[in-house]
DNA sequence: TTGCGCCATATGTCTATACATTCTAAGGTG
DNA sequence: CACCTTAGAATGTATAGACATATGGCGCAA
């Protein structure tokens, strides 16, 4: 893969941060050294850099300099994959069996549900993802029709509902909650599991652009999945 | 905020595609359509069609156009906060405990830990992390002397060692694994809470352009504990 | 009808230049 | 010495043009 120009300047540049021989707050050199250093022209110079800033590696400042950036110690990259997806990537076969399809009102009172129903109502979806015909994870979700009437029509039989908003419906913004908790007894009995097992609970809410999409809790049997997420060198 | 040419044209775009407006696969206007449009160069237009491009939000083929991505499995950001920061953040008293601070080898056979330690030895470091003095986590900890000879000098008795090494050792990349196991004896012991309960296992390496810092275990009380991850399409 | 090659189309990269905007530091003044 | 002004430095944005390269469709030939 012979690199464009550019993107030679801005891998050089990457990696001279990574391997620490230029630090967090030192200063790159200015956009003529390093027209001088590739010979060429200063357009290609400024959109290496600009890459590398909007990657957030770099800082640039007007009239005074691009420096590096301090790597924000505390926040990783994590993967939120979909569940088909991850499932053949680790060598299984995927299976979904859909439980419960239910159109309902949102639930008086419960104040999450309200606000995802946005005074319509809301589609509850059930359903068991299963790795080489093991339980895998529970799924409990709702989707808020007002935002996503198509999914009404969608037949989510053999297709999980993740994997149908996902390739349906962008979003702006989502918060996972990542836990641990003791399967109870419903969640034991559809993961054919006792009681008290330790699960990994991912509760996901999607929002796109202030309205709410969906809500879903993923109930993982803690023993057969875990998340990952990284910080560094996984830069596309 | 007035919004540079390119800016604009590039969130006339984005808006177009999380209203829906624009459908995944749809075709977008081609580069001349758009110069046309906004009554400016080619650049300028290229240079916001490749910002979309980098942000995932349009896919663009030589010779054939620029089309609305499918929206896919994004990546989040997951904050792995500094604990003492992050338990007085929720409002509660922060404490530590070491246990055990043992210099020694790798175990013979661990490939892990002879990674690790580099052919010279390592730092073993045991504690418990307690908020309002009620235990919340059990930490094990290795670190590399080959990579941070200081430690062997520092007071690691208040100060928790990730603490202590946030502060004095850079890294440039790191991983973390998160999943839920039952508390084992010894676990359950430190916990003071019965042997199985659902914890919130983290396991993390840190790295410095490749070599190995440090690796570490955390055992969280599944109850207590919960992490947070969030993607916000609002690019700064 | 099928397959191959050519060409219009569209994006990818790069140049050279121009002017705007913002920050820094030097130097002069009270 | 403190403060203000100002010149220069550095990035931000935009233009117009040039050549490179991948794509897909159309027409021609076997």
């Amino acid at each position: 893969m012979t690199l464009s120009l550019h993107e030679r300047i801005r891998t050089d540049i990457e990696s001279a941060i990574l391997s620490g021989k230029l630090a967090p707050e030192d200063r790159l050199p200015v956009e003529h050294e390093l027209m001088q250093t590739y010979q060429c022209s200063r357009m290609t110079v400024n959109k290496a850099l600009s890459a590398l800033a909007a990657a957030g590696l770099i800082e640039r400042r007007k009239g005074a300099g691009s420096f590096v950036g301090r790597p924000h110690a505390h926040s990783m990259i994590l993967d939120v994959p979909d569940l088909p997806v991850e499932v053949a990537k680790r060598g299984h076969v995927y299976g979904y069996q859909l439980l419960v399809r239910k159109l309902r009102a949102a639930a008086r009172g419960n104040a999450e549900e309200e606000l995802l129903a946005g005074g319509r109502r809301l589609l509850q979806l059930d359903g068991l993802h299963f790795a080489d015909g093991a339980p895998l994870a529970v799924e409990r979700r709702l989707v808020s029709l007002a935002a996503v009437p198509a999914i009404a029509e969608a037949d989510l039989e053999k297709e999980p509902p993740g994997t149908w908003l996902l390739r349906h419906v962008p979003w702006t913004e989502a918060e996972t909650r990542i836990s641990a908790v003791p399967a109870d007894a419903e969640i034991a009995r559809l993961l054919k599991t006792p009681a008290g097992t330790a699960c990994l609970l991912v509760e996901r809410q999607t929002w796109r652009s202030s309205e709410r999409i969906t809500a879903v809790r993923q109930y993982f049997l803690g023993t057969a999945y875990h998340l990952v997420a990284r910080f560094g060198s996984s830069r596309p």
